[in-house]
Order: C-alpha cells, then sequence, then structure tokens
DNA sequence: CCTACCGATCGGTAGG
DNA sequence: CCTACCGATCGGTAGG
C-alpha cells in the first residue's frame, strides 16, 4: 500500500540523497546535521534518530555509491564481449557512471583525501577484483601484440580510475582551460571524448585501434 | 642580522607553512584556527593577530602554492629547447614539482572541491597562459605529423593536468591497485613512470616517439 | 518525530 | 604576543 505522505524507506531515502549531496558539494566536515535536517525538512533530532551519528551516514552514503558502482560493474564486464568491446565497455561505462552523477565522484575524492587509510581499504575490497580482470584482458592483449608491450597493467588501470573519477570531480575547474557547453551540470563531452582517446591510444598499438 | 630567536618573518613562515600541512591533510573547514595556533607554538588570538582571518589565511596559502608554481614554470618552458624535450621537461617538471610535496597537490583539489568557481578563476589567470604555449607546440606537432592529428589540444592538456595533480594528490588510494614502495610519502617511481607513458603515448605517434 | 537543552568548540574581539 | 571572554554553532541527549 504505497503512501501518499511519506513513508519509513522514504524519510530514510531522502536523508541519503540530501547527504550525498551535500557531502559531495562541501565536504563531510563543512556538513553540519543542521544542514542535513533542512534539506529533508525535519528537525536536527529527528535525523540523528535515523542516522545514529554523524559518522555512521557519512558511512552509509559512502557504502551507497560503492555499492551502487559495485551493482553495474559485473554486469557490463560480463555482458561486453571478449577482447576490445569488453575494454571499451569497462572503460565508456564507468565513465557514463560517474559522469551521470559527478557527486559520487567529488564523494570518493573527498574520501580519499580526508581518510586515506580507510578509502584504501575499501578499494582493496571493492575494486582491485574487477582490476585484476581488466589486467589478465590487458597481458592477453599484449601477447597478441594488440597492447603495447611496455604497458604496466596495474598501474595503468590505476591511471585510468584516476583520470575518470578525478576528471569527473573537478571538471568544472579544469576544464576552464578548453571551454565547452556543460549541459546541467555534467562533463562536456568534449572531455569526455578526449579522456577516452587518451585511455585508448596509450593502451592499443595504432593498427589494431581502429578494429 | 639573523636572529636565534623566532623572527617576525619567521613566525609568518611558519604560520604558512603549518597551514598548508594542515589544510592540505583535513581540509579547510576540517582545520580550527585553534590547531594551526598549536602546531605552531602560539596562542590563537595571537595568530589571528597575524593573519586577520581564517579566509585570509586560506587565500595566502593557496596564492602561496600557486605562485611557486607560476614561478618555476616559465623557467622551463623556456629552458627546454624546442620541440620534444620542450613537453618532456614541462609535463615531468610539473610532476615532479608536485611530487616533491603532494600537499601542494591536494590542496588545489580540495580548493577545486570546496569552491569550484573561485579555482576556475584562479585556473583562468594563473594556467590558462602556459596552456596556449603548450597547445601551439602540440599543433606544430600535428602539422609536421609527429602528434596524432585527432588530439584535441586544449582538452588533452586538461587531462594530463588532471592526470597529474589528482594522480599526486590521491596516489595513496589509487595506488592500492599497483602495490610499490612509496618512499617517504612520495608518489611511487611506478605510477611516475606510468602515468608520463600514458600523458606522451596519447600524444606522439609511435615513429616519432623513441626519437 | 518533536521541544528543550547539554558541554565543547568554533572564529573572532577587547584590552593590554 | 598574551589572558579573558563573546555569541554562534557543533554533535548529540533527555524525555516525551
Amino acid at each position: 500500500m504505497p503512501a501518499t505522505r511519506p513513508s519509513a524507506a522514504d524519510v530514510s531515502d531522502r536523508i541519503l540523497h540530501a547527504a550525498t549531496r551535500l557531502f559531495a558539494a562541501r565536504g563531510f566536515e563543512g556538513t553540519s546535521l543542521q544542514d542535513v535536517a533542512d534539506e529533508v525538512g525535519i528537525r536536527k533530532p529527528s535525523l540523528v534518530y535515523h542516522v545514529s551519528t554523524k559518522d555512521a551516514l557519512r558511512l552509509r552514503v559512502l557504502e551507497g555509491v560503492l555499492a551502487h558502482w559495485n551493482e553495474v560493474l559485473p554486469e557490463l564486464l560480463k555482458a561486453a564481449a571478449t577482447g576490445k568491446d569488453q575494454f571499451d565497455a569497462v572503460v565508456s561505462e564507468t565513465l557514463r557512471f560517474f559522469a551521470a552523477d559527478p557527486d559520487r565522484a567529488r564523494l570518493l575524492v573527498r574520501e580519499a583525501l580526508d581518510r586515506p587509510e580507510e578509502m584504501a581499504r575499501l578499494i582493496r575490497s571493492h575494486v582491485t577484483p574487477w582490476v585484476a580482470i581488466v589486467c589478465d584482458y590487458i597481458r592477453k592483449g599484449q601477447e597478441k601484440g594488440r597492447i603495447y608491450a611496455h604497458v604496466d597493467p596495474e598501474a595503468y588501470v590505476a591511471q585510468v580510475i584516476n583520470l575518470v573519477i578525478s576528471g569527473v570531480a573537478t571538471f568544472h575547474c579544469i576544464g576552464v582551460v578548453a571551454p565547452a557547453p556543460s549541459p546541467e551540470g555534467r562533463m562536456p563531452q568534449r572531455h569526455l571524448a578526449e579522456l577516452l582517446r587518451v585511455a585508448k591510444t596509450s593502451l592499443f598499438l595504432p593498427g589494431a585501434e581502429e578494429e
């Protein structure tokens, strides 16, 4: 029975959305529980009743982003055909995932700066597994001569992850050196295209590139 | 006449260093004037006497990093010979500048997240000028067929700036997918090398690359 | 989910 | 450069 007034789950969802938005925009330390309560439209003690602690709210927000990412990743890893399509799918879908809501990227970058050790642990558990898959693919490509032999697979993937997430998180600022229309606060096509080009060109040999 | 006890300029310097370190590590909102005063070894009102306002301190710290960067850049742009050496010098010196003190990179990334419009203005005034120089070089390389024709010069430079600064700022976290010894909290050689490789391989045609 | 309230800390001032 | 102090806001609790 759908409620026309905010149900219990609805309030929790609204809290999570408001907190994600505010933490991404102003940072965890720069956002007060009062700010979150105001955006949700409840009093501060009512918010505390739902989230227990400010730090618990932070963990819920962070887990929400990582869980969503891990939900979409294995799917596209399987869906794509073996080979070049698979690589393209992983990179461009990851790019699409973060570009669709830059707050996701900003949240991760902020956490990496504010709590490096905790973020390192989360990366180890949430990201390392599928990095191994991509690296397997890269090594096969190297054996077949389609991928540069001097690529360091793990280090390359680390650079691309950084390129994607940080690029989406800060494109407002970095983008000013190459002006482009950015529809609705999303990363402009011009920069998305060049980012993908850099990632691909530095991996595939020119001969195999346009195949 | 050099003073053995903290002179006036010495205190200001120590305040600037302490604030740079703390703002980079914990963020502006996450650092109190009390934190800075403690690190310098003076009382909070004494700190306020020197810096007037917390926001004024932030601006001084930010300007300090950007001024230092702008001090070193034009020098190496002139020093390097025309052509490939010049490109290499600009990228690897910029990389060296930030890798030498990752706090510089972290400060800039934090500002980009916390105050995007202000940071965009600073980039326009401090970075755009020499971006134009690098783009001129890229376009000449494209005419001579040494650089890929489908490179978007300004967008490419934006990606490399992002790659360098964000890479240095968050290598603790991103680096866990490719373990490497990091001497004294600085970015490991393995990642520096791959970062440079990605930047160069995605720019120069393979034939001209090893020349 | 609310009102009322807590001690601690915030950036900053007065006055010397 | 200090002591003493300010109003505002912080995260969180009591009690309903």
